[in-house]
This record gives C-alpha cells, sequence and structure tokens, in this order.
RNA sequence: GCCCGGGUGGUGGAAUUGGUAGACACAAGGGAUUUAAAAUCCCUCGUUCGAAAGGACGUGCCGGUUCAAGUCCGGCCCCGGGCACCA
C-alpha cells in the first residue's frame, strides 16, 4: 500500500479500490468505540429494505451519508456510521411464493449480496454493529418493547378495517388493492372489521408537534407535513339527541360559529345508528353493504363519489330544538372522531355538494366581512368566516365571540363543550402476515389477552415455512401458537407487527448491538445518541420519521435513553425517478415492465409517442416517472456502472450530477465526465508528486498569488457547501475550476511546482470524502505523513482570499450595459463617475436625466435615467 | 380530494440575503494530434437581428410590487411525493 506503484500514473480503478478497500478492512478503519470527552458525530442512513440489490437510490443514499462522515472525521469529530437491513416486509412473502422459496432464506441471500455490493462502493461503515430486524436477537427486544407499553396502558385491541379479498380469503395491503380490486384475484375488494392491536401514539400528539420547533435542524418542509399530519384543532365536542329516543351521539366540528345552520346531519355506515337504522330497512342495509365495497385508503374516499341515503331518524338541534335529517354518507369516516358529523352546507362545500345532490335545505348564517368575497349559496357555499346571522341570539358576532358563546351555552345546558382534537390516530401495529415479528401477546381460555413474560421471549418465527400466497404460515400451522401461561393452555396471536416498529428504534440498537440482557445499554446509547445527522428519502417525512420520533420518547419514558428526539439534523434526499410502463395482466392487474427492458419513441419535446418490449416488439403503456420501487419495477441497478467505471466515478457522478434534495430523472449519460475528472486529478497530482514540498507563501508573484486565492476560495467554499448547506454537486464544482486554472497555470519555476503541488494536495483532501479510494492512493503518492482518512480538513486563510480588484455591473434602468473592473478600495463615488463615463452607459443616458445612482458596493451599479 | 415539493439552454444543473441568468458538466458541431481510431488538447454552443461593435427577447402561464424579480405577492397550468397495510 505504501511503496509506489511502477504503474502508477494510470488510474487503474479496480486495483486501487481493491487495494484501498483490503486496507480499510485489515486496520478496521472504521470501527467506532466511545472515547469519552471527544466530540461524538453519529451519521445515519435510512437502511435498506433488502429487496435483491441495490438500485441508484440506495446509492445516492449511503454516498450522501459516506460523504458527511468522512467530512466530520477530518473535522476531528469521532464518527459512527452504521448499517443494517430493515428486513421484514411484504414483498419477501411475494417473492417466496414467486420463487417457491422461503422468505427467510430469500431475506438473508439478498442482504449477502447487497453487503457485498455496500462494500464495494467503499462506505466507511462500522460492519461490526451490523443488524437485521428479522433476527431474532433484534425483535425479541422489540417485543418485550411492545410488553412494557402494555402494562403501561399504551396498548390497547379494537375493531379496525382492513382490505379484504374475498375470492383468495386474505387482507390485502392498500399497495395491493389497484382500481379497487384485489392484485391477484381481480375481484372486488371490502373493507372488513377485525380485532387489532393499537399503540396510543395520540397520548403523545402535544409532545410530538411542540417538540417540532425544536429541530432547527430540519427542513420546514418535512415540519410542515408533520404538523399538519398530527393536525391539532380547536373546536366544540356536542351531542345531538336523536328524536323520540333517549340515543344520542356526538360530533365534533371547529365551526361551532355555523351551527344555527345545521340542516341535517351525517353518519358513517358503520356508525351504530346506521346499523340499527338497516335492521328494519333493506335499502339503507343495501346501502351499507354497498359502502363496504370500497378500500381502507383516505385517498380513496376522499376521491369517491359522495353518496348517501336518509335513515328516516331525525336528530333534536342541540340549540333551537330543531329537526334535522340524520343521513349515512360513504365520506363520514367511523375511524376519524365519532364517526358523524354536523353538516352546514351554507358554509362548507362538501356539505353544500351532498345538500344539493339530495335536496336538502340550504341555510346561510354566515355573512362575509367584506364585500369583496363572493356570496352566492346557489353556486357554492360561502367558507370564510364572517359575522353570525339568522343565528338568533347570537346575530351579529364575529367567530371568536361566537365560538365562545356557542361553546359557553353549550356546556351551561351539558351538550357539549370545547375540545382539542387531533387529525393524527392511533398506530394500528397488526398485520395478518407471516413475515414480521410475532405480536408477543397471549389468548388465554377465559377470553382475556396476556403478554408474553420476558423468559418466554422472543417469541420465534419459524423459519423454514412454505408460502401458499393465501394464508400465513403461522395462522395455517395450529401447532404453532399452542403455548402455556401460568400453568394452562393458552395461543399465542398470529399476527405480526407493522414493519415500521422495527425501523423506529434501530438506530438507538446500533449503539450496542450486542446488548443481550437488555433493549438498549444506556452508558452506549446515550454516548452516541441522539443521530447527529439522519438522511434518507423525502417520501418517509411523515410515517417513518414520525413513528421514529414518537419511539424515541417512548424509550426516553421507559429510561433507556436520556434525549427527547432521535435526529438533530435531518438530511432529506429527493427521491430517484424512472419511468414506468405496464401491460395489463389477463384479470385486469397491471404487470409492470422495467424500464431497461422498453424502447421509446418521442415527439421533440421528449414526450413518449410510442413504447415497445425490446425483446417482442409489443406495446407497452407508459405510466410516467415515479419512485424506484420493487413492486413497480423500475429500479435501476448501478452494478453495471460500478463494474465499468469504478465506485469512486459512480459516487463522484451521484454528487454531482443534482443537490441532494432534489428529485432525480436517472440517466446515465454524465459519468463519462465523472470518469474523466478523476482521470485528470490523478494525473496532474502524479505530475507534480516530485515537486518541491513547501511553499514560502510570502513571496509569491502577482500569478502565483491569483492561484493561491483561488484555492483558498475554493477550501471556503466547499468547506460551507459540505458542511452548511450540503450542496455537494456545487463543491464539486468548485473543486473543477480550481483544477482547470491550475491545469492552466504555466509552472515553470520551483516555486510555481511547489505551488501546483500544494494545491494538488489539498484538491485530493477535499475530494477524499467523495472519492475515497482514488484520493487514499493519491495522498501516499503525494508524500503525506499518515492516511488521509486521519488527516485534517483544510483551513482558508482569509488573508489569501482578499481581491485587489473587484468586477463591477453598471446597469442602465436595470439593464446590463458594461462592466469594468476596478480598485476593490476605490470610492464609492469614483465608482459612479467610471460608471457614468463608459461609452455604452453614455449612449443609453444620452438626452435622459439621470435621476438616481444605485451602488451596491463591490456589486453593481444601476443609473436610473429618463 | 387533502397536505408537501418542483418547473431555468438539446440534457443534468448554477445563481447562498431581491443585484451580471445559464457557473460546472453532459451531449452536439468544428479544429489540432494520429497511417487510422481511441484517448488527449483547443474552439463554438439560449433564441434572434447584426460583418462586428452591439441590440431585442428569454427562467411553466397570466397579472402585480420594485431602481432591479428565476428569487417577493395574487391567480392558474403541468409534473412528482405522502395520505396511516409498499418501505
Amino acid at each position: 500500500m505504501h511503496e509506489q506503484d511502477p504503474q502508477a500514473n494510470t488510474y487503474n480503478h479496480q486495483e486501487i479500490e481493491a487495494k484501498v478497500q483490503q486496507f480499510w478492512q485489515d486496520n478496521q478503519t472504521f470501527k467506532a468505540v466511545e472515547i469519552p470527552g471527544k466530540e461524538k458525530y453519529y451519521c445515519l442512513s435510512m437502511f435498506p429494505y433488502p429487496s435483491g440489490r441495490l438500485h441508484i437510490g440506495h446509492v445516492r443514499n449511503y454516498t450522501l451519508g459516506d460523504v458527511i462522515s468522512r467530512f466530520q472525521r477530518l473535522n476531528g469529530k469521532n464518527v459512527l456510521q452504521p448499517m443494517g437491513w430493515d428486513a421484514f416486509g411484504l414483498p419477501a412473502e411475494n417473492a417466496a411464493i414467486k420463487n417457491k422459496t422461503a422468505p427467510g432464506k430469500w431475506t438473508y441471500e439478498n442482504i449477502d449480496y447487497m453487503r457485498n455490493q455496500l462494500k464495494s462502493l467503499g462506505f466507511g461503515y462500522d460492519w461490526g454493529r451490523e443488524l437485521a430486524t428479522c433476527d431474532k436477537e433484534y425483535y425479541k427486544w422489540e417485543q418485550w418493547f411492545f410488553t412494557k407499553l402494555y402494562e403501561k396502558g399504551l396498548v390497547y385491541k379494537k375493531m379496525s378495517a382492513v382490505n379484504w379479498d374475498p375470492v383468495d380469503q386474505t387482507v390485502l395491503a392498500n399497495e395491493q388493492v389497484i382500481d379497487g380490486r384485489g392484485w391477484r384475484s381481480g375481484a372486488i375488494v371490502e373493507k372488513k372489521e377485525i380485532p387489532q392491536w393499537f399503540i396510543k401514539i395520540t397520548d403523545y400528539a402535544e409532545e410530538l408537534l411542540a417538540d417540532l420547533d425544536k429541530l432547527d435542524d430540519w427542513p420546514e418542509q418535512v415540519k410542515t407535513m408533520q404538523r399538519n399530519w398530527i393536525g391539532r384543532s380547536e373546536g366544540v365536542q356536542m351531542r345531538f339527541m336523536v328524536e323520540g329516543d333517549k340515543d344520542s351521539f356526538e360530533i365534533y366540528t371547529t365551526r361551532p360559529d355555523t351551527v344555527m345552520g345545521v340542516t341535517y346531519v351525517a353518519v358513517a355506515a358503520e356508525h351504530p345508528l346506521a346499523l340499527s337504522a338497516a335492521k328494519s330497512n333493506s335499502a339503507i342495509a343495501e346501502f351499507i353493504a354497498e359502502c363496504k365495497k370500497s378500500g381502507t385508503a383516505e385517498a380513496d374516499v376522499a376521491t369517491m363519489e359522495k353518496k348517501g341515503i336518509a335513515t328516516g331518524l331525525n336528530a333534536v338541534h342541540p340549540i333551537t330544538g330543531d329537526l334535522v335529517p340524520i343521513w349515512i354518507a360513504n365520506f363520514v369516516l367511523m375511524d376519524y372522531g365519532s364517526g358523524a358529523v354536523m353538516s352546514v352546507p351554507g358554509h362548507d362545500q362538501r356539505d353544500w355538494e351532498f345538500a344539493t345532490q339530495y335536496g336538502l335545505p340550504i341555510k346561510q348564517v354566515i355573512k362575509p366581512q367584506d364585500d369583496s368575497i363572493e356570496c352566492d349559496l346557489t353556486k357554492a357555499a360561502m367558507t370564510e368566516k364572517g359575522t353570525l346571522i339568522n343565528s338568533g341570539e347570537f346575530d351579529g358576532l364575529a367567530f371568536e365571540q361566537a365560538f365562545k358563546a356557542i361553546s359557553d351555552r353549550l356546556k351551561a345546558e351539558g351538550k357539549g363543550d370545547i375540545q382539542v382534537n387531533y387529525r393524527l390516530r392511533d398506530w394500528g401495529v397488526s398485520r395478518q402476515r407471516y413475515w414480521g415479528t410475532p405480536i408477543p401477546m397471549l389468548n388465554l381460555q377465559d377470553g382475556t389477552t396476556a403478554p408474553v413474560p420476558l423468559e418466554q421471549l422472543p417469541v420465534e418465527l419459524p423459519l423454514d415455512v412454505e408460502m401458499d400466497g393465501v394464508k400465513s404460515p403461522i395462522k395455517a400451522d395450529p401447532e404453532w401458537a399452542k403455548t402455556q401461561y401460568n400453568g394452562e393452555d393458552a395461543l399465542h396471536e398470529t399476527d405480526t407487527f407493522d414493519t415500521f416498529m422495527e425501523s423506529s428504534w434501530y438506530y438507538a440498537r446500533y449503539t450496542c448491538p450486542d446488548s443481550d440482557d437488555a433493549m438498549l445499554d444506556p452508558s452506549k446509547a446515550n454516548y452516541w445518541l441522539p443521530v447527529d445527522q439522519y438522511i434518507g428519502g423525502i417520501e418517509h417525512a411523515i410515517l417513518h420519521l414520525l413513528y421514529a420520533r414518537f419511539f424515541h420518547k417512548l424509550l426516553r419514558d421507559t429510561g433507556l435513553v436520556e434525549s427527547d428526539e432521535p435526529f438533530k439534523r435531518l438530511l432529506c434526499q429527493g427521491m430517484v425517478l424512472a419511468d414506468t410502463y405496464y401491460r395489463e395482466g389477463d384479470n385486469g392487474g397491471q404487470i409492470w415492465i422495467s424500464p431497461t427492458e422498453v424502447e421509446t419513441e418521442t415527439d421533440d419535446k421528449g414526450r413518449i409517442l410510442k413504447a415497445w418490449h425490446i425483446e417482442d416488439g409489443e406495446p407497452v403503456i407508459p405510466a410516467g416517472m415515479s419512485k424506484m420501487s420493487k413492486s413497480k419495477n423500475n429500479g435501476i441497478d448501478p452494478q453495471t456502472v460500478i463494474d465499468q467505471y469504478g465506485a469512486d466515478t459512480v459516487r463522484l457522478f451521484m454528487m454531482f450530477t443534482s443537490p441532494p434534495e432534489q428529485t432525480l430523472e436517472w440517466s446515465d449519460s454524465g459519468v463519462e465526465g465523472a470518469s474523466r475528472f478523476i482521470k485528470r486529478v490523478w494525473k496532474l497530482a502524479c505530475e507534480y508528486k516530485d515537486a518541491p514540498a513547501t511553499l514560502d507563501t510570502t513571496t509569491l508573484n502577482s500569478a502565483q498569488k491569483g492561484l493561491y486565492r483561488e484555492l483558498h476560495k475554493t477550501i471556503a467554499k466547499v468547506t460551507d457547501d459540505i458542511g452548511r448547506r450540503n450542496t455537494f454537486n456545487t463543491a464539486i464544482a468548485a473543486i473543477m475550476e480550481l483544477l482547470n486554472h491550475t491545469g492552466k497555470f504555466n509552472a515553470e519555476s520551483e516555486q510555481d511546482k511547489a505551488l501546483v503541488r500544494q494545491v494538488m494536495v489539498q484538491v485530493v483532501l477535499m475530494l477524499s470524502p467523495i472519492i475515497p479510494h482514488a484520493t487514499h492512493q493519491l495522498w501516499q503518492m503525494l508524500g503525506q505523513t499518515g492516511n488521509i482518512e486521519d488527516a485534517q480538513w483544510p483551513e482558508a486563510d482569509a488573508k489569501a482570499m482578499v481581491e485587489d480588484e473587484k468586477l463591477i455591473v453598471i446597469q442602465v434602468n436595470g439593464k446590463v450595459r458594461a462592466k469594468i473592473t476596478v480598485a476593490a478600495d476605490m470610492a464609492e463615488d469614483d465608482v459612479k463617475h467610471t460608471a457614468l463615463n463608459e461609452e455604452n452607459v453614455a449612449k443609453f443616458t444620452e438626452g435622459k436625466t439621470v435621476r438616481k445612482v444605485i451602488v451596491v458596493p463591490g456589486k453593481l451599479v444601476n443609473i436610473v435615467a429618463n
């Protein structure tokens, strides 16, 4: 490694990368150890689902993490960068069925393959901390934690809807429901209520919302999405009585000021009132059955045609005592709030549409604040807040006053009160699938449930199973569930956890992956946590990141960690998109075809005119660009590019091609340019490796000073771009510019050569987080002491960056008319004067009066003349 | 439908706090070198008028604020992500 290769002047990526990777492994370069007193830096990239092969999105994610890790290490931090596998999940079951193998075997084989791919990309992971969530040593502690939450009263069981395939007699994931039909059977999917376990995330809603304000280094976009998701609102909960009955039902509204405009109420199809009405009315029973024929996804519910049926019952208005009809509506959700809503068609657009459709009365009770707001209730609802009218004693009140007066009145009469509500719902964690963590609960003979005691954990998932595509193997085998509890027969729960459970605490387990007597070792967990930099796809902005934040607070309240939040700084990389194409299957399902197998013909604007399969030439249907995924079969495999150009080129290209937050539409043109750049760096460094090692910066001539200034300006920019802005593309562009200037610098004297050598040393160092293999080798070649991984990041010299001259842009009425170069310290009046005397400027001010001259020091002069 | 983003040359992108639109690359075209090719090096490269100097137009569309707008404000169009069982 340290002696010089006689053929060192040619860049041979295979040889270099293999050698340097071996060096890292032999020297355990990236093994992380707690060092008290040394500033730690925990850099984490979201772990992958082991789908088989890495795709471009993974390469982007892990290169980002590795660049940041290596940069922080050069800046003197004690860096931890681990890697593992989000190994449970649906695709393993599908692959198992397709390939007639077991999900576990398929998963572990994929892990082995993908681990090698990651190693070949040269990521600086501490592989000693690797974990897979399907290892029983891992999920054992998740099961234990769930039983703790159960003991704390944070876990409960309730009936909840799933997608039911009536032909296959199986529960479907939302992804498996396509246009309302089961993806395999083609049968129309129905909603079915089954008992499921829930964790009370709503108990933490307020804290999850409030603590977003502490996350200064999270993207505003993500915090906004989480705030909206939690959806805190202040409103009024009120009770309506059913006419001639002792029955009553609750509704919640954020617009109590409109209560006098209620002309009907609507309940969900699963609401007890609806069910009892159905008993004596077959039309209602039919309507409810019809409502079941839809998926459970919110998008489906929100976009479906709004339908309803009258129950024939009336409700008593809580203030006026008037009777209003009770309707059943398909858009009211049983899972939201109380499953019933008050309807104010005059001031809510959805209620207005429903009322218009079914001929229900529309009543105006709010007058707009001013005339600019249109209010014609024959055309649309008026949803702005305003002044109350037609509201009896409440007439003339504004929103706030009306809110208070009406809620006070309801409270005084015991019919309602102010209430804070959240859109956030409790987390349903039960899945009726095999490849997941078995839920550690027991069904006892007396019909009650109990958590599995710690000494019986883990509840192990059998690995040697056969998948039939319909029933989970642990549900199909009646023996599996049988166990004992307190000397009596009991049955294990056969549902498994939502895989978001595993990904909600893995970041903590990495700090002590071998802990076998506790979920976490607090001394280690509290040294490394919180994660300093978390990196992953924006598609996880809500669910995964919210669940992980929730879990961290649960861990804290169980005494396992001290911090309130798991991730201090967050970088959300944009998705890598690729084209999608499909063909219709026999039963209406879609068969997705990889874009690598499709050829297209486009018009001059790049729109696809025709698309066909390369092999059979038959047409395929283009379905736009979307996130690379297993299910759409549009993942692009980076392996061929890695093989051809090497890891450094792929890493450089990924970082150069776009800023990390931006969506990236994959195309591989440009890889060539990245490769060329590395070769140029290599060549130039080799040329100057024997130049004098020391440089006297006090005796530089003007050309040398120029290059030296360029170097330090580049150091300043690259440091800021990587450390603060995370804009790796512009950092690389700055280094490219420096290299272009260096290449053109005519190095003749020994001092010239010493300068170029020093520039190259710094270029190599600045590039080392991005292209670590080539730079490791060049560092040695340039005769630097120690390994580049342990070097110190360069510091920009402010004195060297001072410029003697400035380029000033001269505008007349905002249009550029000249550019002048002036001494940096020229007085403002002189700059103005020089600007006005410029020939082209004079031409455009001729015959006009100069009204104003705006000077932006060191940059621009704008002359306003007319 | 709701929430969150994005739209700049042939292409990826740059312009960090309202101050030169197109840095840095890719592709393309031309040239040098070569028996030839690859590689390398040099030049051109938003549209348009012009011999040139220089001018006009130009950041999805329409309108506004400003000495000055890719950037701010209002209204649209299109594309992508999320919507609780893909991960």
